[in-house]
DNA sequence: TGCGGCGGCGCC
DNA sequence: AAAGGGCGCCGCCGCA
């Protein structure tokens, strides 16, 4: 497929780390230096310096009328130039919507790293990195932080333009390697663009006060501290030293060091984290009393996500918006988003609702004291995203997705009891229960035990996922519950058999299809040495790459496992290979499961696409709209009816998402 | 001074 | 044999 490829280098006032892409393109003081383009076909390039009066190529013009498509790392980025200066400004030619392609997309959708070098290097394509190119931007794209003025040296700006042309001759060299996105894959991702571009609205003036009331909060623990510590910790962010200050002061107290003592990587390491503080306070009387107000400062303080205020401000644009927060396929291992800059995937769920962030704000504009600050702030950070005037949120979520999606994706018979609980809308976590012998007030047994064992969790996951409903339980009494849980659910403990055995013998026989389930593997051969694909019921790819068979020990003999790159963990610098990870079949399950609620919020989105619903968010199971007040009715029915409406692929998937109206986004 | 590692936070 | 994993951001800390 002919395409063009291409790279701008830029200059700003503004830190685009900090703002973002689109801020960043949209400000005055943007400019273009170059722009470096290559034809895939003919291989002719082009460097076109807009500054120095050059008119735009007419042959590059030409290829591009010709070409399918026209691709760029991180191409969202390169669009934003192109259409808000390079076009506009200096006169370079229009183009449509559906003629970008990320290559950095590219790569997720390979699971490999999305930044250009660390793909390369993932890929092992042996050069030499050009020193000049941190150097470059230094001197060409940033003022000068003494004089505030921009560096036009002429000889420079032609080093910039070749360092240019082998960032774009190492992209397309990229492109060769990996799997190009299907059609459907590519549409996602023009979408993911149109939601970037649409933004989220931000209540900036009460992201200001909040952003105020944390200073000083923050200040008024730092001096708490100090005076604490008699110097030692100035700040409730410093949590290493923090640390190793109530282990000393406690050294007295042996049951301290062994609460504070976790086990990471077969290492033993000391800890101070939310939870090991709440059972430091849970023994409160054998404390001395400095180190228990010390405890409640951290605990106070450590509220990081008020950051997101400052960083609302930062994004924001000027209509209140901030812009380019979900990445498409950002999860390598599910193709699930992900979200950069401001995220929005990790809001605290746990918030104040319309009427209590109305006061709040009203006391905090009047300068008025507000309790427990930080916690107070991190509940108003999703009442922070609000509607346009005269818009409403319409928001759904999927009802307990995963917990439907993994019994479905077995196509096990005996799974269907699990699903026709869902299917008749009785409570699952009483199901569960009954099924191990518990009674109704067990509830919250059988939610956690629902929630924490259907990928091969045992004791370990049960224990931590438990300590997030404030349920603790004696391991024996633990031990049994899984044992239960497997007896009453073998579709399960059977798929995570299956799954791995499909790794294996797909591996085995490169080229053949291995049904497992409603999913199947195939390995590819000569696709970044072998990719073990896993292929999901709507025909999504899940990649494992660069995976071989391994032959592991085992106490009763040994056995052949899975083992692959994995993208998300970047070797060290002195490391030659490539971190590796080891499939299992809770692991696979759990891929596949979150990979297929995944598919069904994709499906969703170009349903809602086809119908100009503008979509402003979504979190993995939910997603947001902004629509004018008179259309919310209409607006949610059709939110309801397209994510509980099938995709012919999931036959028999129950599903359930009931739409609300929000004037702020909430739980 | 800049950068990467690491500990910590929070969500699905 | 057993195994919770998928993300990204903030801030400190040590190193170059």
């Amino acid at each position: 497929m002919r395409y063009i490829g291409i790279d701008f280098e830029t200059r700003s006032r503004v830190d685009i780390k900090k703002a973002g892409a689109y801020r960043y393109a949209s400000d005055l003081s943007t400019d273009v230096l170059c722009l470096h383009a290559m034809d895939s076909e003919t291989g002719e390039e082009w460097t076109w310096y807009p500054r120095s009066g050059e008119v735009f190529p007419g042959t590059l013009a030409e290829s591009l009328a010709e070409a399918v498509l026209i691709v760029a790392s991180n191409a969202e980025f390169d669009k934003a130039i192109w259409e808000f200066i390079a076009a506009p400004v200096y006169g370079a030619p229009s183009l449509k919507h559906e003629i970008w392609y990320c290559s950095q997309a590219q790569c997720r959708v390979n699971a490999l790293p999305s930044a250009l070098e660390k793909a390369a290097r993932a890929l092992g394509i042996k050069r030499r990195k050009d020193p000049r190119g941190n150097a470059l931007i230094k001197v060409l794209s940033i003022p000068d932080p003494k004089t505030g003025e921009f560096n036009e040296d002429p000889k420079l700006m032609v080093e910039m333009g070749e360092y240019c042309a082998q960032d774009v001759r190492l992209m397309m060299q990229v492109m060769k390697l990996t799997r190009w996105m299907s059609a459907t894959e590519h549409r996602d991702w023009l979408i993911t663009c149109d939601i970037n571009e649409r933004g989220a609205r931000i209540d900036t003036d009460l992201a200001r006060l909040c952003v105020a009331y944390a200073a000083q909060e923050r200040d008024e623990i730092a001096k708490g501290l100090t005076i604490l510590t008699k110097g030692v910790i100035t700040k409730h962010t410093q949590s290493v030293r923090g640390r190793d200050w109530v282990l000393e002061q406690c050294k007295h107290v042996p049951a301290v060091r062994s609460i504070m003592t976790v086990v990471k990587n077969n290492e033993e390491k000391r800890s101070f984290d939310k939870e090991i503080r709440a059972r430091l306070l849970d023994m409160e009387d054998d404390l001395p009393n400095h180190v228990v107000d010390f405890i409640d400062f951290m605990d106070d303080g450590n509220k990081s996500s008020v950051a997101k205020f400052q960083r609302m401000l930062d994004m924001a644009e000027i209509d209140d918006r901030v812009r380019g927060a979900f990445v498409f396929a950002g999860a390598g291992q599910t193709q699930r988003f992900a979200s950069r800059g401001l995220q929005l995937h990790n809001m605290r769920r746990d918030c104040w609702n319309v009427e209590q962030t109305e006061e709040l704000k009203a006391r905090m504009g009047r300068n008025h004291a507000i309790n427990a600050v930080m916690d107070t702030l991190s509940q108003l950070l999703r009442p922070a995203i609000i509607p346009a005037p005269g818009k409403k949120f319409v928001v759904s979520d999927w009802s307990a997705i995963e917990g439907r999606v993994l019994p479905w994706l077995t196509g096990d018979p005996r799974a269907e009891v699990v699903l026709d609980i869902y299917r008749s809308g009785q409570d699952i976590y009483l199901h569960t229960a009954a099924t191990m012998g518990l009674t109704d007030s067990d509830r919250q047994i059988g939610k956690v035990t629902t929630l924490a064992l259907g990928y091969q969790g045992a004791v370990g996951a049960f224990t931590v996922m438990g300590k997030n409903y404030g349920l603790y339980l004696p391991e024996k009494q633990v031990v049994d519950i899984v044992q239960k849980w497997r007896r009453a659910n073998p579709w399960a403990v059977d798929y995570w058999r299956n799954c791995e055995r499909a790794a294996v013998r797909a591996m085995k026989y490169p080229g053949e299809y291995v049904q497992i389930g409603r999913c199947q593997f195939v390995a590819v051969e000569g696709l970044i040495g072998t990719t073990l694909c896993g292929i999901l019921p709507d025909n999504t790819v899940i990649q494992y790459p660069d995976a071989r068979l391994d032959y592991v020990q085992t106490p009763h003999g040994g056995k052949t496992v899975v083992s692959y790159m994995k993208a998300s963990l970047t070797p060290k610098a002195d490391e030659k290979e490539w971190p590796r990870h080891t499939l299992y079949g809770g692991l696979i399950a759990e891929n596949f499961t979150q990979g297929t609620a995944g598919a069904l919020l994709k499906h969703s989105l170009r349903e809602l696409d086809d119908r100009r619903a503008p979509v402003v968010l979504h979190v993995h199971d939910e997603i947001i709209m902004e629509v004018p007040e008179r259309q919310t009715k209409s607006r949610a029915e059709l939110l309801q009816k397209v994510m509980e409406t099938l995709p012919e692929w999931a036959d028999g998937l129950p599903l359930k998402a009931v739409p609300k109206i929000m004037t702020r986004y909430g739980k």
